[in-house]
DNA sequence: GAAGCTACCAATGTATGCATTGATAAGCGT
DNA sequence: ACGCTTATCAATGCATACATTGGTAGCTTC
């Protein structure tokens, strides 16, 4: 998928100017790749990509979780995470995975956003963003996430009684086998389809 | 500090559109912000902005040690750690605070870049350069950085000897000691130039 | 004298035009 | 026929021009 400044410009029916500062500002957040004379496309996640950026995740995940557990959040803050796992499992009873990708992904929003470091919770959401983007490519793959869901229940409770750590414990763990599974999935990817490709 | 697009663009001698973009791209970098119509400014790093700021890179820069040493580095890349950290020895001995905030951030650098998750390196090198922006200000009000030195070190060898468990812990205890510091300096320059607002 | 309204103006956002550059392809030489 | 050279042309980067918007200052009124 690739395409050209004017062409874009065109079908979006505006001038190249704005087209050529969002794209500017699109590939700072790394969603797009610029090569000057070959076009754009969105960003190719190739599967050392989807390892490296669930891996710079998972590491912000797990500080913000212990700063969450060292400030002892708000009792609402605890239930909107209680209303976001009881999603999860009842999307996981469902045998829903698009209800369940969205509930994880409100999890984690919430876990990200609520860490009170404003830089951090910048960095992780675009760095969630992206992992979303191979999110559903995974859950086809993927074995129903039961452990999720017990796993995120276990570091809510953690935080809820202010331990620190085993809030970052229970998380790192989970973290460190979410990206062993991941590896799974992604050998097995890239054995499928050998010559597809990376994956946008 | 403030200036306007076209005050720029004329000092700079080009047009508007090429300031444009760069300011474009250094607001998503979060070096500038960008005001609609009071101009823009060179981002005010608050003490939290430095406090937050120097978490995450903490966090990140943990990660990049634990991966450099799970995967036992070259020779070369051991020699290059050893004369950064030699050369921060000789600048502190010669109290050289210009040379060994130098040699501090290139050790720092070479911790990032040689980690091996490109995400990383990128997101990480992105806050390296903004605590760097505040490592001339904290030098003046910290005792010589001793500890930093044979911390580094000590760094160096778990990952001379592929220990990740070491150079974790190491790290991130050094790093909780100078965050730490850095409170006791954020709350005196806080109390010294209580009026003067953030620093940029 | 102060508060609100209006008119003006400058900065921003967008559009268009021009120069440069490099990619593609046609032509030439071997 | 294959490789190299060169010419063309379109995409990019920059400059300029225009429309919109919001801020400020001056005026009016209470």
């Amino acid at each position: 998928m690739q395409a050209l400044e004017p062409e874009l410009a065109l079908r979006l029916g505006m001038s190249r100017t704005p087209v050529r500062e969002a794209l500017i500002r699109l590939e700072q957040e790394g969603f797009v790749e610029l090569t000057p004379r070959r076009g754009m496309r969105v960003s190719a996640l190739s599967p050392r990509d989807i390892r490296e950026i669930t891996e710079v995740l998972a590491c912000l995940e797990v500080e913000a979780a212990e700063r969450l557990a060292l400030r002892r959040c708000t009792a609402d803050e605890l239930a909107q995470f209680d209303a976001a796992i009881a999603a999860m499992d009842a999307a996981l009873e469902a045998k829903d995975p698009e209800r369940w990708n969205e509930a994880d992904y409100r999890f984690h929003t919430l876990l990200i956003e609520s860490c009170g470091n404003r830089h951090l919770v910048e960095t992780a959401k675009q760095y969630l963003e992206k992992a979303h983007r191979f999110r559903a490519l995974t859950s086809v793959h993927r074995a129903p996430p039961v452990y999720s869901n017990v796993n995120h229940a276990a570091v809510v409770e953690a935080i809820r009684r202010g331990d620190p750590q085993s809030a970052v414990e229970i998380h790192r763990a989970h973290k460190r086998r979410w990206l062993r599974e991941l590896d799974d999935i992604l050998r097995h990817l890239q054995s499928s389809d050998d010559q597809a490709g990376p994956h946008g």
